[in-house]
DNA sequence: AGACGGGACTTGACCGGTACAGAAAACTGG
DNA sequence: CCAGTTTTCTGTACCGGTCAAGTCCCGTCT
C-alpha cells in the first residue's frame, strides 16, 4: 500500500486536497457534513493525520522547543534540582501544546542537535556562554530564553535572586552568632578543596551569585569564610571536600553549601567523623530540593521555586515566539524570581568552647 | 533583510541551487575552491545551514526521537532510576546524532505531541499499555522499541529480566534463614496498605513482574509474604507503608522492597520505629540506583544496568529506522538483560528470639 | 583522431502540507 | 427578482530543501 497523503484522501472522496487538509486544521472552513465524511475515508485508509514535518515546513512552526542542559546531561541529570527543574518545564511547555526537545551535546562528527533539529524556540539552563551550542541557537536566530545565565543585552532572561538568597543564608548563621565558617561550592575541577581565590573556579552564574552574596554579609560582619570548590559531583567530590573543611585544625562551626546535595553529602562527612549537626556543625543547604526534608536533620536552606521558574522561562519563551521575528531588543523579559530562607533543624547556635563568650 | 535560502546565497555565487545544497551536505559533490566560495557567501549572508524543517520533509529524517514516559511525567522525574534512564537513553542516542523528545501526554485540546510532533521513531517506558500516546505512534507507523514493557507480537523490546532478579532477592532472604517476610511494593493507588491480593493492583509490567519473582522463590520454601501496595510517591506513601508493615504483631524480620527509594523509605520508617537494620529487620531493595550506596546501612539490591538497557534500546530504534519501513515483525529485535544481586549491609539472619533455633 | 570515463555542475520533479485569493452555490432581505 | 452576503469549496503558489538523472567539458587511452 502506498503511502496515504491528502491527496490519496481527496482522490477518494472526490474533493480538493485543500478540503482534505482543512478538514483536518480547520473545521470551520468546511461543512460538518462533509468533514464526517472526509474524516471517516482517512480513518479508513488509516491515516495518522498531516504529517508532522510537512506541517512545520509549511506552517513554520514545529512545536517542540529545545532545552539546552549543562554541557553534559550525565552531570545534569545527576542533580536532583536540574531534573526538577526540567520536569517543570516539561510539564509547562504541555500547557501550550509544546513538546520539550533535548539538546544533547554534538557527539557524532557532522550532527549539531542545537544547529539540525527543527525547533520553535529555545531554553538554555546554565550553560557557560562560551557554549557552542548557544552560538549555533543565537545563529539561528531562534527564540531564546536564558535561565541562570549571565544576563546579556537584548535577550530574556528568567534568573533567580541567588545573590539574596545566599546573603540571607550567610546572614541566619552570622545571627545564630557563628564567626567560624567555611563554604563549600561548585566549581570547575581544576582545583578542588580549599582554595585560596575561589572566584577564578566558578562555572555557573549560579555558583557565582551565590558565592557573591555569601561573601557580602561575611564580609561585612568581618568574617572571613574557609573556601572550598569541588567539582559538580554531589556524591563523592562534595564528601571529600566538606570532610576536608571538617578536619581543619580551626574546624568551622557552620557551613554554607552551594545545593542540597552538597550539604547532605556534608553531613554524611560530619557524621563519619563524629560531628553532631547542628551541635557541632551546622549546615545550610541550597534549593529546598527533597533531600532537604528527607534527610536528618532536616536541612536549613534556601528556597527557590522550580515550578515558577519553569513556568517563568517558558511564559517568557512563548511569548517571544508568538511575537515573531524581528523584535529583538527593548522588550526582551528579564524575570527575577524571589529566594527565600527556610530555618529547618540542621543549624543552631556554635557551642561555645573556643569562641568567645558572649558578653553577660 | 529577508530569509536567506539555498536561493539567495545561488543567486548571489552564480550557481545553480544544488550546487550549494551540496556544499552543505554532500562535499565530495562539487570542488574544495567552490565549495569554499559557497561557503563564504553563506557565511556573509548569515546564513546557518539547510533549514532542519526543510530538510526534514525532503529527506523524511528529522534527527529526533521521541520518548514516551509514564502517563505523568512529575512522577517519572520523581524517581531516580527513570531518570538516569532517561539521561543514559539520550547519552545513547547522542552518539548516533539524535536529539531527544520528551512526548508529554497531551493537555491542550488539539495538540498531541505522539501524534503531531516529527519524529524518527519512538522509544516507549513503563507505560499502561492502554495508553493513548502509545496508540498514536503505532497508528503512525513509527519504529517504536518498549522498554520495560509487557511483549506484543512484532513489537521490539528491551527488558530487564525482573522477574528473576527478583527471585534471587527473595531466596537470598530465605538463605539467610528468613520465614517472615514482607513485600513493599508500588500499586495503583486504589487500595493502598496491606492488601489480600496485590496483584489485582499492579500497574507496571515490573512490578507484576517484580512480584511474581518474589512469590516464585517464597511459595517454593512454604513462606507466604504478607504485601503492601503503595502508590508511586518513594517518600510518603512508601514511608507509610512500610511502617504499617513494621508496625504488625508478627513482625517480619524482612522486606523486599519494590526499588531502592521505597526500601530508604523503609529504613527511615524502621529507624522511627527504633528498629535496627539489619539486626531487627532486614531490607532489600531494587535497581542499584544511587541512593542504595548512598543510605546507611549500604543496601542490599538488584542491579540493573541502565546505561545497557538504554543502549539496547537505542540500538535496537536504530536498527529499526535503518531499516526502514515495511519490515514489522519477525525480525523485531527482543533483549532480555540480566539482573545481578547485590549483597550490603541491610541484610543479616534474623536474630532468633521467637524463630524456631538453629539445629545444632 | 575518436571513443571513453569521470568530475563538476544543472535540471526538473517531488517531499506533504498550508495560506490566500477567488469562484460557485446557497442564503439574505427589500 | 436581483444585489449583497455568507458559506463552502477549489486553484495556485509557495515552504526550503533533496534526489536522480542528465549535460558539459576535459583528459586519456588506443
Amino acid at each position: 500500500m502506498d503511502k496515504v497523503t491528502l491527496k490519496t484522501i481527496a482522490d477518494r472522496v472526490g474533493v480538493s486536497r485543500m478540503t482534505v487538509s482543512n478538514a483536518f486544521a480547520r473545521p470551520d472552513q468546511l461543512s460538518d457534513a462533509m468533514r464526517e465524511r472526509v474524516l471517516a475515508v482517512a480513518d479508513e485508509l488509516g491515516y495518522t493525520g498531516p504529517d508532522p514535518a510537512a506541517r512545520a515546513l509549511a506552517r513554520g512552526a514545529t512545536g517542540a522547543v529545545g532545552v539546552l542542559l549543562t554541557d553534559s546531561l550525565g552531570i545534569a541529570f545527576a542533580d536532583v534540582f536540574a531534573t526538577a527543574f526540567l520536569a517543570a518545564v516539561a510539564d509547562a511547555l504541555a500547557d501550550h501544546g509544546l513538546a520539550l526537545t533535548l539538546l544533547t551535546p554534538p557527539r557524532t562528527a557532522g550532527v549539531i542537535p542545537s544547529r539540525d533539529v527543527a525547533l520553535d524556540g529555545a531554553i538554555v539552563y546554565a550553560c557557560g556562554p562560551l557554549s557552542e551550542d548557544v552560538g549555533w541557537l543565537k545563529r539561528r536566530r531562534l527564540p531564546a530564553v536564558f535561565v541562570d545565565q549571565q544576563p546579556v543585552a537584548g535577550g530574556a532572561h528568567a534568573n533567580v535572586d541567588d545573590h539574596g538568597g545566599a546573603r540571607a543564608a550567610a546572614q541566619h548563621l552570622l545571627d545564630l552568632g557563628h564567626r567560624r565558617i567555611a563554604i563549600l561550592t561548585v566549581g570547575s575541577g581544576v582545583l578542588t578543596g580549599v582554595v585560596a581565590d575561589p572566584w577564578g573556579q566558578t562555572i555557573t552564574y549560579s555558583a557565582e551569585q551565590r558565592l557573591a552574596g555569601w561573601f557580602e554579609a561575611l564580609s561585612a560582619a568581618g568574617v572571613v569564610p574557609t573556601v572550598a570548590v569541588e567539582p559538580f559531583r554531589p556524591d563523592q567530590a562534595a564528601y571529600d571536600g566538606a570532610r576536608q573543611l571538617l578536619e581543619l585544625t580551626d574546624r568551622p562551626t557552620a557551613l554554607l553549601c552551594y545545593s542540597d546535595a552538597f550539604a547532605a553529602s556534608a553531613m554524611r562527612a560530619a557524621a563519619e567523623l563524629g560531628l553532631r549537626v547542628p551541635d557541632d556543625v551546622s549546615v545550610v543547604g541550597y534549593d529546598d530540593s527533597a533531600v532537604a526534608v528527607a534527610v536528618r536533620p532536616t536541612l536549613t536552606t534556601v528556597r527557590q521555586d522550580v515550578n515558577a521558574k519553569a513556568r517563568a522561562a517558558v511564559h517568557a519563551l512563548t511569548s517571544l515566539i508568538a511575537a515573531g521575528p524581528g523584535v529583538s531588543s527593548g522588550n526582551a523579559e528579564h524575570v527575577l524570581l524571589p529566594t527565600q530562607l527556610i530555618v529547618r533543624d540542621s543549624t543552631a547556635p556554635p557551642k561555645a568552647p573556643r569562641v568567645a563568650r558572649r558578653n553577660p
